[in-house]
DNA sequence: CGGTTTTGACCGGCGC
DNA sequence: GCGCCGGTCAAAACCG
């Protein structure tokens, strides 16, 4: 069995690259991401959004998105002896590693999500992949409502370990927990008051890929629909908006759009905190399954190389289902190491039953590839963000 | 039937 | 004050 990750970070030096490819090559020799440039993960390059937030990469870990994935790239693949908990996320405009260590307690052989480390820069011990120094998938937060959302997920700040090289756009990240970054207005954002917002960019899922609709569709745990969509000047990428439907009065919101300047990256702004637990109910997963409309390969209006959010939690949805048929089925965890996809989405779902993780970001991470499952030819890749074909 | 997506209209903040 | 722009609303269509 090919591991989750194929990879092992040999070393906590590791970046996040490392971690993207850990993550695509799982399961096969081939990494896509050995094709993906430093710039594909550079903030810098990213997102229009990240340009004017000044992103803070992995700067809020309280949002489903990442933590989960970076725990789930992290684990006893990456061995990372030298992860320590009790590591803030402060001044990360000056470190230049980024670790997430967590889910220790998870005992047992299916604690392969640990920790994870993130570094880049200086490297000097050998990486299988050997990333060259860049920014990491961003993530940032800009803020965090007060009594924000208490998402099982949220990653106690002992738990981090942040550091990211100058030019990185980590920073800021401050030691509680989750990791709360800076405020919009710190960030001399202005935009609505008192609103904060997390951004992530993230590698776009098949974003080149053969898809039919070729949308991209990264995902999470939440249950979001669609509310809007919007083209944005300066942008031929249209931005999405979401808000959560996992439960009636949640005010989280996401803005899903491809960086403008690097269609291979996906930035998601998220926007207030979810104030209810992970999404279990069937209503918060009633009609998300649709499978892509016919109608929607119509809208061809938009360019091709258009991000189509429409679809972005239909992948989710299967672990949903998963996680629900956990549930109400089979009370008893009986976690087993992935081997297939859909494995990997049913093992992610078992760890989130857990909330071993109790960060979906491993659905991010695993995408919708509803599609490419059927894709046999490809490696495994649970996370199916990162199923670029190139 | 209950949920979603789509999409044009509407609203409000911000800059000039 | 006006226009631009981004965010939201809401009706219609769609899906399982």
């Amino acid at each position: 069995m090919s591991s989750v990750f194929g990879l092992q970070m040999e070393n906590d030096q590791g970046d996040l690259n490392d971690i993207v490819r850990a993550s695509a090559s799982q399961g096969s020799d081939t990494v896509p991401w050995q094709q993906f440039t430093p710039d594909d993960l550079s903030f810098s390059s990213s997102t229009a959004a990240m340009e004017d937030h000044r992103v803070n990469a992995f700067s809020t870990m309280r949002d489903p998105l990442l933590l989960h994935g970076l725990n789930g790239l992290s684990s006893s693949y990456f061995s990372s002896p030298n992860s320590t908990n009790h590591h803030h996320m402060n001044n990360m405009e000056d470190t230049s590693s980024f670790s997430v260590a967590g889910l220790d307690d998870i005992s047992g052989p299916y604690n392969i999500f640990s920790r994870i480390q993130i570094s880049h820069g200086h490297s000097s011990s050998p990486r299988p992949l050997a990333p060259p120094p860049c920014d990491p998938p961003v993530m940032a937060a800009v803020g965090v409502p007060p009594g924000g959302h208490k998402a099982p997920a949220v990653l106690p700040s002992n738990m981090l370990k942040v550091n990211t090289s100058k030019g990185c756009l980590i920073d800021n990240i401050t030691a509680s927990v989750p990791v709360q970054i800076s405020t919009q207005r710190e960030l001399g954002i202005k935009r609505r008051k008192n609103q904060t917002k997390k951004v992530v960019c993230i590698p776009a899922p098949a974003a080149a890929n053969s898809r039919s609709n070729g949308e991209v569709v990264p995902s999470d745990l939440w249950a979001w629909r669609k509310y809007g969509q919007k083209p944005i000047k300066g942008s031929p990428y249209p931005r999405g908006y979401y808000r959560c439907s996992s439960s009636k009065g949640c005010s989280a919101r996401k803005q899903v759009e491809r960086s403008r300047t690097d269609p291979n990256m996906l930035v998601i702004t998220y926007t207030s905190e979810h104030n209810h637990p992970w999404p279990t109910q069937r209503n918060a997963l009633a009609g998300s399954t649709r499978s892509q409309p016919s109608k929607a390969n119509a809208s061809n209006s938009q360019p091709q190389n258009t991000v189509k959010e429409s679809n972005n939690d239909t992948a989710s949805t299967s672990v949903k289902q998963e996680m629900e048929k956990h549930i109400d089925e089979n009370q008893t965890y009986m976690p087993a190491i992935p081997e297939s996809q859909q494995q990997t989405e049913d093992f992610f779902a078992d760890l989130d039953e857990l909330e071993l993780g109790a960060d979906p970001l491993h659905l991010l991470f695993a995408g919708d590839n509803n599609d490419e499952r059927q894709n046999q030819n490809k490696p495994i890749d649970p996370f199916g963000l990162f199923d670029y074909k190139l």
